[in-house]
DNA sequence: AAATTTTCCCAAAGCGCTTTGGACTGACGG
DNA sequence: CCGTCAGTCCAAAGCGCTTTGGGAAAATTT
């Protein structure tokens, strides 16, 4: 059924190296040839067999994302779900593949290796770093190429991109402490991941600027459901005393769980009660035709996957370059 | 670095003829011999370079999964994530890899003929069928081995894996009945979904058979966002006649968008409203430490990607077999 | 003890592509 | 008119594995 190199080179009166090259653009071919070839392989509608193609140029064309359910939340994060969305973008442009292995905490270091030995992708991509990620040095020490979506602590030579986390949250407070706010509430993501504990870096930094000491009780970290936002609200805004006026919340996620807590205690957000949330808009969340019921500082997560995938790509097609970094 | 067949078989002074045939499990070598290469394999971390391996086997040893955006939405639905996550476990345990191509409305088919064309898959999974599919009659043409989770109208002969959605729909509007509610509000999928038809179907049919008649006015089909459960409540529970006292909620998502807006009415769920929801439990979402807020029948997606992957597997081992059908 | 079968192993031929190392033109300069 | 040199094309050797078709030794039969 699906015709090979030989039965087009033949079909031609070619030799297959001659079809080959003509394919793939070397200019060791005339051009009228060239040409014949383009417009046979066209008609015959002939795609190279990647299993061959992958063999012969010993590039597997292919980009590893290895996701963990992590052991309490057994979630996938719908983050992780947008910015594949992004990097699987570009990979088709480039004519990667993308190989997703959705795997358990412990069962992320054998994924990698695997990967590593069996030949299967050019280079993986990180997601999710937490502070101290042994994903880092296993992957170094594969010799796998790898880009990290965010930052970790402890390593120095890796290539990552990142947004301006402490930035950003540093900017939201400020902007509340404008309005007048005192009592701020942060809800935050756990704080071994990287990006949590920037966020809350941010948050206090912008307090301490104005002489006020963070308030332990109004920080909240966990992992970002629903509930979890619902919860840290509700106990907040039903204390007698010290309640927080305003909402800083990591992920839109819990900022609809902070919602629907002050609603049921009939507070409108924007009046009674402001808030602020800082991620992508996940689209499935944001139908409401109400207007933005509250404030969001977005960075879109499928724009920084679809960078992400250029730059690991670049990575692997120019390798032994010195560690990439890219701050949004 | 990575040593290869060759260089193992040399190592151990066998051929590789005899090396690979030990590793693969065939009857041709002897006991001692398979026990010496075994060990060898493991002492020196061998393992087959799958490119070659998938060349000269003639399969990829690999799944392909398309997931579209749809135009409007723009949105990965968060079902596929979760059905993503049991059938990437399956897949692992069966040695396969899991091709995810994430692709707008209008590429599903190229991306489904290059997959075919370049044979970088030995079957595809299709997920969230609409009553007519086109990707049924393709996958066919094609000649790709595919299972569907879901149905589809029109076409005959394929395999799927289905939810008995009238049935559970059936069951929980006549659980509603009971209960005494005349008013039950339909808040679904976008209904040329093959599942939410169903689900509407079963709701019918539960009316009629009590001689009630569908009010249309209490039936909704829309994207299954939060905001367009939330819209969609808000609107009917604000009715001066006639407001419905109870809701049947095609997803979870659209669910918290429905108690959000009863929240914000003071209507307290399970006592002035009741509210039932099918779908998997999305675990991001339903870390209520209240307990649970509302009924849901759950149906577990993630078991369901398992069992597809399975079946799909056995369909690609044992070709030529008549299509699968299974009900839950 | 010869004839047959079984057991265990190997050489060599692919899988379908890329890539190296020529070979054969015709053009060009001396 | 011969040597040189682009310009084109091809034969053949891989890539690292699996698999076919023996073949020699050991075990079994007669």
């Amino acid at each position: 059924m699906a015709m090979n190199l030989k039965e087009l080179a033949e079909s031609l009166g070619l030799s297959p190296t001659t079809v080959s090259r003509a394919l793939n653009g070397y200019p060791e071919v005339g051009e009228k040839t060239r040409a014949r070839v383009n417009a046979a392989a066209k008609a015959a509608h002939y795609q190279p067999n990647s299993r061959a193609q992958r063999l012969a140029t010993g590039r597997a064309m292919t980009i590893g994302h290895v996701i963990n359910l992590s052991g309490e939340a057994e979630m996938v994060n719908p983050i992780f779900a947008d910015f594949l969305a992004g990097a699987g973008e570009v990979y088709a442009r480039e004519g990667y593949d993308l190989l997703l292995s959705i795997v358990a905490d412990h069962e992320v270091e054998r994924a990698y290796r695997q990967m590593a030995a069996k030949g299967s992708v050019d280079g993986v991509m990180v997601q999710g770093p937490r502070i101290e990620d042994p994903r880092i040095p296993l992957l170094d020490q594969l010799g796998l190429p790898f880009l990290v979506h965010g930052r970790t602590g402890q390593y120095e030579a890796y290539s990552w991109l990142d947004v301006a986390n402490i930035r950003a949250f540093k900017k939201a407070t400020d902007f509340l402490l404008d309005l007048g706010h005192r009592r701020i509430a942060l809800i935050n993501g756990l704080e071994q991941m990287d990006f949590a504990a920037r966020r809350r870096k941010g948050y206090e930094e912008a307090l301490q600027a104005r002489g006020l000491t963070p308030d332990p009780s109004l920080m909240r970290a966990d992992v970002m459901t629903e509930g979890y936002g619902y919860d840290a609200a509700s106990e907040m805004l039903d204390r007698a005393t010290d309640a927080p006026t305003a909402f800083l919340v990591s992920s839109v996620i819990s900022a609809i769980g902070v919602r629907r807590a002050a609603g049921e205690r009939g507070l409108r957000l924007g009046k009674d009660v402001s808030l602020i949330t800082h991620d992508d808009v996940l689209s499935y969340m944001n139908n409401d035709r109400e207007g933005p019921a509250f404030t969001a500082t977005r960075s879109s997560i499928r724009q920084a996957g679809a960078r992400c995938a250029e730059i690991l790509i670049e990575m692997i097609n120019n390798p032994g370059q010195p560690p990439t970094h890219e701050l949004w």
